[in-house]
DNA sequence: CAAACAGTTGAGCAACTGTTCAACTGTAAC
DNA sequence: GTTACAGTTGAACAGTTGCTCAACTGTTTG
């Protein structure tokens, strides 16, 4: 980032005139580490595959060749974006023979999905 | 993609199994505008840095300077972002002089980032 | 006018991402 | 065991992304 030093290049005044503004903002800004774990969430959904995926799967479990035929999808290619759901916590799976069913892991990704949707048409 | 013609190639049986369960799942699948546009919106909040300046505004409106002194950024860098949260409409802007200060278009972001937090921390 | 500075923009670059391809594992049926 | 197939995995590739740098616009001040 190579961040000038404050001292030797106070070249910038309104850090002087908007210093309240700053303080009052800084107090309301989350951790690091929450910031982190948001914008990893929202990088997971910021795909349209992965979200077809946890639609496709909320109705009834799937298995990875239903998903691939429902997406037109190669099997390869969903399985890979299966691994990144799974790895988030975001589906839950069940082997049967040699058949893996994949369903969501809870409701909060279509209850935030649907209030995106929302506040797109707002 | 290069779909398999389902005649030519019907080697994976469990089409014919879980038909009733895609057909069930297909009712509930958003159309691709929608996915779309979902999923542009996520992937605009899937990222630190858009993310912090979201954060760092929504308290009192700040001008790019104050956002790159706050989170250690070059202006440049600030100013790019800046310039993707306006074209999907997630900021407002308001020229004051030299200075444009940015606020948060609406409160939407700051509850789904919330729902999303507490999604993490479930 | 000229100087100073807040902000924007485009090119370039390194890092990352999603798909394909080929090889592999594991289960079921013969 | 062997064959068939669902699913996974890693390498490779093309496309994308975020930052830097330099050049630029527009406004304020002297």
């Amino acid at each position: 980032m190579q961040k000038k030093e404050k001292i030797s290049l106070p070249h910038c005044e309104c850090h002087e005139i908007h210093a309240a503004a700053i303080g009052r903002c800084a107090l309301s800004m989350p951790s690091d580490g929450e910031i982190a774990s948001i914008s990893e969430f929202f990088k997971i959904l910021g795909d349209p595959t992965r979200l077809r995926i946890l639609f496709a799967i909320h109705t009834s479990p799937l298995c990875v060749c239903d998903i691939a035929e429902m997406l037109g999808m190669t099997k390869s290619a969903v399985s890979h974006q299966l691994k990144i759901l799974r790895q988030s916590a975001l589906v839950s799976y069940r082997k049967a023979g040699k058949n893996v069913f994949y369903s969501p892991a809870d409701d909060h990704v279509r209850i935030i999905a649907e209030m995106a949707l929302e506040h797109i048409n707002e």
